[in-house]
DNA sequence: GAGCACTGC
């Protein structure tokens, strides 16, 4: 059937069109330095510097660091970055920029006054690159070269080369924001614009110039990206220099479709067809959709499809892949398929950056992706599919060339190509920033409304995020100048949305902070409830015996404690379609919290059967997140009076209470709200008698 | 009457 319905691509060879073609060519922009695999200017030998004592291990680990097309730069990438504040430096994948600028820069005794730090948006990466390079060192990991994320800190006092996240450089820079630690921060992967490296931005730009101001040792900057579009990196920091390195990506043929396809789905299916009847069967496919139904649809459909193949056709291994998916069935994805068996991935965006597959030798690239928008009129965070930027499709097809030649197959015309945005909207305008501008006013940057971010949150979201702020008790208006309250300051303390930190804050009154600990750590992790549609009503039918009429964060409540109760038995997470992974890291957290609990001294009580405080605890806290029955049997939201719904997930799906306090909008088909819990109206007023009026007379105008 | 991209502290 797919095979006869005709390929929908024209055969297009384009050599060189992308950053990701062999012959790169020059960045756009003023000022660039070539750096190129055969010395770009000049090709001086540098002596030796600071070289260990690798020499006595002639290894292949050695060998391999030299080989890298950076090696050959070393010398005048050392002298460049040593004599500058700040610079930029693009590297294709393959350059080996992450693994070897740290080390030259500590080789060249940069880190011999404080630490270099490397910043990651992912906690593997961090994890993984602190291995790698402590591996090249020929030390353990935690001596000369360590790593910090969350929950996990394998440094010490050697440590000179330090990899991080790029929320825990932040977080550190709440306690000193000068990052007095540091000789040299280096923010890898900036193209990926996460808010933390565009918070980032600003503050290492500020530590910098504080820094020379104060006459203290200099902090170097170097802004790494995989982008050539780096303009905007350059100027920001005053006219960095931009440093090219050239990478060792293997070439990729790029195919476009002859005309736009409307149903990228059916497109997808019959290009995954077209391949596996052409290409042997030890190259595998990379498809990339857009969410969990989808994936799981057109895996059924591929697995149906593949039963029916002509003899002679390979066999196909489909194999799904989203975050959601329990980790077990994720690994699956880097085991090898069998003999005669294709590999084909179905794939979120998280093959994009998150997960790295070898031996993916195809591409299909359907051009979608499901995504947070922000939406300024509203205010309101929107999920939908929508197109990629040109920078996603790049790095798409990038997936396809990192062990030899691939092939891309773009389910979409030159044309639309043509007409993507060309880069990806920073997070940091699209989403809530109230966490944000609670860490910047923590690390007293003088005028949060003037800071100086690379790419400008518009003020209407400013705004929105201090008036949050404001209604959480957190903000003191002194003299034009915003500054925290101590309330604020202690919800800065706690690595949360600002909400649920102020709901822990006003747990001791209502004498429930153990289940209020664990509710909140429930909340900000990923669901801890595996729901595949194909299993829905076994997964409600288990599910029953949990289910709290109170709503979502009572019904989770009485999940953890009985997860506790069975020691954390995998079986029981098994049985009971609860993510044991989730779990587990629930508990990370709910440990972390309550330290940071104790170090402030708070009283820590239980409110042991008693589940009404801590229904009122959410309503003083959230009240700002608040729905009521309209007459007519919906809900809409008490302060905005927007209609919303509640959530096909939430256990009160069925019920309709009369008041709900929800912890989160989301916006896809409707306006839903995600987790519930029923609340008695007189409490919201308890709470802020002077928001509720407020909010009567604007329903009544 | 009907649904949840991805990170991170």
């Amino acid at each position: 059937m797919p095979e006869e319905a005709g390929f929908p691509h024209a055969k297009r060879f384009r050599p060189g069109s992308g950053p990701l073609s062999r012959s790169g060519s020059c960045p756009p922009g003023g000022r660039v330095v070539m750096l190129t695999a055969d010395g770009g200017g000049g090709r001086r030998q540098q002596p030796p510097l600071a070289q260990p004592s690798a020499s006595l291990y002639p290894e292949a680990v050695e060998l391999q660091r030299r080989s890298l097309p950076i090696f050959q730069a070393r010398g005048q990438l050392l002298a460049q970055l040593r004599s500058l504040d700040s610079a930029v430096l693009i590297g294709e994948t393959g350059s080996g920029k992450t693994t070897q600028i740290p080390q030259y820069l500590y080789e060249g005794g940069i880190g011999r006054q404080g630490i270099i730090a490397v910043t990651q948006p992912r906690r593997v990466a961090a994890i993984s690159l602190a291995t790698r390079v402590s591996d090249e060192k020929r030390t353990e990991v935690g001596k000369l070269v360590g790593y910090t994320v969350r929950f996990d800190d394998v440094t010490s006092e050697d440590t000179r080369i330090k990899f991080l996240t790029d929320g825990m450089l932040l977080r550190e820079a709440i306690s000193d924001s000068l990052l007095r630690k540091y000789s040299c921060v280096i923010l890898d992967e900036a193209h990926e614009r996460t808010i933390h490296t565009d918070v980032l931005f600003g503050v290492v730009k500020a530590a910098q110039k504080r820094r020379k101001e104060l006459g203290k040792l200099p902090l170097k900057v170097i802004v790494m990206s995989a982008t050539m579009d780096v303009d905007l990196f350059s100027q920001y920091f005053n006219g960095a220099p931009v440093l090219y390195l050239e990478g060792r990506q293997h070439p990729i043929q790029i195919f476009y479709t002859k005309q736009p396809q409307h149903d990228y789905l059916h497109a997808a299916l019959v290009s995954v067809f077209q391949i596996h009847q052409e290409a042997p069967s030890s190259q595998d496919i990379l498809v990339f959709l857009t969410g969990q139904e989808e994936i799981e649809a057109m895996s059924k459909t591929c697995r149906d499809i593949a039963k029916h193949l002509p003899d002679g056709c390979p066999s196909m291994l489909v194999l799904p892949l989203y975050a959601s998916l329990p980790y077990a069935q994720q690994l699956r994805v880097f085991q090898g398929a069998p003999k005669g068996y294709r590999k084909v991935i179905i794939s979120t965006n998280i093959a994009e950056t998150s997960i790295t597959i070898t031996g993916i030798k195809y591409v299909v690239d359907t051009g979608m992706v499901k995504a947070k928008k922000y939406n300024p009129d509203s205010g309101l965070e929107v999920l939908a599919v929508q197109r990629v930027s040109k920078t996603q499709a790049w790095q798409r097809t990038g997936r396809a060339g990192r062990e030899e030649s691939g092939i891309c197959y773009r389910l979409y015309t030159e044309d639309e190509f043509e007409k993507f945005e060309k880069m990806t909207i920073p997070e940091i305008q699209r989403c809530n920033l109230a966490g944000v501008l609670l860490q910047l006013l923590a690390m007293k940057v003088p005028n949060v409304l003037t800071f100086d971010f690379m790419s400008k949150p518009s003020p209407d979201h400013v705004q929105a995020a201090i008036a949050q702020l404001d209604l959480l008790g957190a903000l003191e208006h002194k003299d034009e100048q915003l500054t925290l309250t101590p309330v604020g300051r202690k919800m800065a303390a706690f690595p949360l949305e600002p909400k649920f930190a102020k709901t822990i804050l006003l747990s001791p009154k209502f004498h429930c902070t153990e289940e209020i600990l664990t509710i909140v750590s429930l909340l900000s992790v990923d669901s801890v409830l595996y729901n595949p549609p194909s299993r829905r009503d076994e997964v409600q039918s288990v599910r029953k015996k949990f289910i709290s009429s109170e709503g979502d964060h009572i019904t989770l409540l009485n999940i953890y404690r009985t997860f506790k109760n069975v020691g954390g038995n995998k079986d029981w997470c098994k049985e009971n379609f609860v993510n044991s992974k989730n779990m587990m890291l629930v508990a990370e957290v709910r440990a972390q919290l309550r330290d940071i609990c104790l170090k402030m001294s708070m009283p820590i009580m239980s409110s042991r059967g008693d589940t009404e405080n801590i229904r009122r605890c959410l309503a003083h806290s959230l009240f700002m997140s608040t729905a009521e029955l309209q007459p007519d049997g919906t809900y809409a939201t008490t302060d905005t009076h927007q209609p919303v719904a509640i959530h096909p997930s939430s256990v009160l799906f069925h019920c309709k209470p009369a008041c709900l306090v929800y912890t989160e909008l989301l916006h896809t088909n409707k306006c839903y709200m995600r987790d519930l819990c029923v609340v008695d109206a007189d409490w919201l007023y308890e709470a802020a008698p002077e928001y509720f009026r407020r909010k009567l007379r604007t329903s009544r105008s």
